[in-house]
DNA sequence: CGGATTCTTTGACTAGGGTCAAAGAAATAT
DNA sequence: ATATTTCTTTGACCCTAGTCAAAGAATCCG
């Protein structure tokens, strides 16, 4: 946690009210411009067929409130609801051709209101603009995510070190087997550490780390969701890692990178780490690094 | 009006569509925290002492219903409803002593919620998402006002120079008298033209164009709200009217200022203005400027 | 096979947010 | 002094958004 000087959060909350006032306000009002606000989104929200259920899980709504919904869109002749092929008690909705052009026609509006501000502004301002916006969401997005400690063996953990593993294994030309991959009792309890970046409910990254011998630590499968690259997050679970080792009583910390990987090392010389010779056979590494805990 | 690339529109609705549901649902979340959202805001506007005449105008409200919602806070001990001392038709709103500290604890959770979000974020990211968003907003600010044609004797036409000339009084060493502005017959018609600048409907800015002699024009008063400055608005005044000055056929316009206002200076020269002899004799002017048009 | 679970539908109900029109009280205009 | 306008209150409504619980149908699990 870092320290908030109160001027940004005045500056937050200035912004905020303002934009919320100037374009959110709008954008609700051409959304609901023949339609109910709930039924705009859920006609949005179903793209290619999808299940109530599924409808359900992603807006978090209630199930008789929903089933209302999609019937009144029916009758409306903006969705057709079917029978789930395989599962009888499932109902399919997806929109008719009338739901497509209606879908069309409240993107167009949207676009055009959009468009219609933007023309007050020359190119230039143009492209500042949508470099500011750009700049804030990766940074409101950045804040939005947090990095916890899980165990080894938590289903989030491995299904974020499979993502890694497919990840590289697309990237490295040689593939990569996930029996290189972190045991779960390597990275738990005492034996070591193993951190989870949470966006919105959803993990997005991770960071293993073990201890090599004593002293010395090992960071291993820092990765991060392709979605939520560019934000700065890989370091984040790195201060995070480095953090745990300082805390576990570790001096050095070393990690290996495969030549592929330019952006990684680039971070970890930005983050003080330095090149050494190989401290360990690993088939995937052909650099290593280490840096040296205050 | 100026072209608008797909790119811009499409960045503009995303920032829309993720800061609203991150930031603005969060918002309305913590106002509404006791209190359904229509009083909570009613309360946020209710300073020291309004008519519910202002309010309705302000909040844009129905008079049933903001008379209901008024009376709702009243029994909750939030405000005091007296009547208007001058007209007895008139209510007066102001918030009682248990109203301030209700708005206080609102502003206080308000200001939590936004520093939970920032502290995430280090001190170099979180100036960066504060300057982010201030041109953003100051952009998307611009791109909300709109410069129009009026007549010269136009209320709102008067009003500007009336701030305008309040403004370069206190600006001026030698103070400003007003019988210096320009007469209404001659910025309206064929004489010439006042251009006045809105932002959500107020006046917050303007111009006029003359006719000095055949083929010369003359540009005066021009004037931002300082509310609105800084913001890229004298340069669109400025374009509005040489854009008015082509369109009636002047090959040369002319404009004079006073030493204080090096800002103004700068942007005529930065316009393609250059400096020239005294053309006038005005009492408040003691630099010249031309450009010839196109 | 039988019981538990999952998914949807339906009915009943609530609160919020808001509109509309009538009417009374004051103030303004003529 | 009268008519008109302004401002507020009140009663009667409406719709949206949502919750809760019961029940039926299908599927899953042991």
């Amino acid at each position: 946690m870092e320290p908030v000087s109160t001027d940004h959060v005045a500056a937050l909350r200035h912004f905020n009210r303002y934009f919320t006032r100037r374009i959110g306000a709008l954008d609700d009002h051409y959304l609901g411009q023949d339609r109910p606000l709930g039924e705009a989104r859920l006609l949005f929200e179903i793209g290619d067929g999808v299940s109530l259920r599924a409808l359900r899980a992603r807006l978090g709504l209630d199930a008789g409130y929903l089933s209302r919904m999609a019937k009144a869109l029916e009758t409306q002749g903006m969705v057709r609801i079917t029978v789930h092929p395989d599962d009888n008690r499932l109902r399919m909705v997806e929109l008719t051709p009338a739901g497509r052009i209606e879908l069309k026609e409240q993107n167009r509006r949207a676009n055009a209101l959009a468009a219609g501000l933007l023309a007050e502004l020359d190119p230039r301002q143009q492209e500042q603009l949508t470099e500011a916006m750009a700049t804030a969401q990766r940074l409101l997005r950045l804040a939005g995510i947090t990095v916890e400690l899980v165990d080894g063996a938590a289903p989030e953990a491995r299904a974020c070190l499979d993502a890694y593993a497919a990840d590289i294994d697309a990237r490295f030309p040689e593939g990569f087997d996930k029996s290189d991959l972190v045991r779960p009792e390597e990275v738990s309890g005492d034996a070591g550490a193993f951190f989870v970046a949470y966006e919105e409910g959803r993990p997005v990254g991770c960071g293993a780390l073990r201890r090599l011998k004593p002293g010395v630590g090992e960071i291993r499968h820092v990765w991060v969701h392709p979605a939520a690259r560019r934000l700065g997050l890989a370091r984040r679970l790195l201060a995070a890692l480095e953090g745990e080792a300082a805390a576990r009583g570790f001096d050095v910390i070393r990690l290996d990178t495969h030549a592929t990987l330019t952006e990684a090392q680039a971070m970890y010389r930005a983050s003080g780490y330095t090149e050494i010779p190989a401290y360990v056979d690993h088939v995937y590494a052909d650099h290593w690094f280490e840096k040296r805990l205050p």
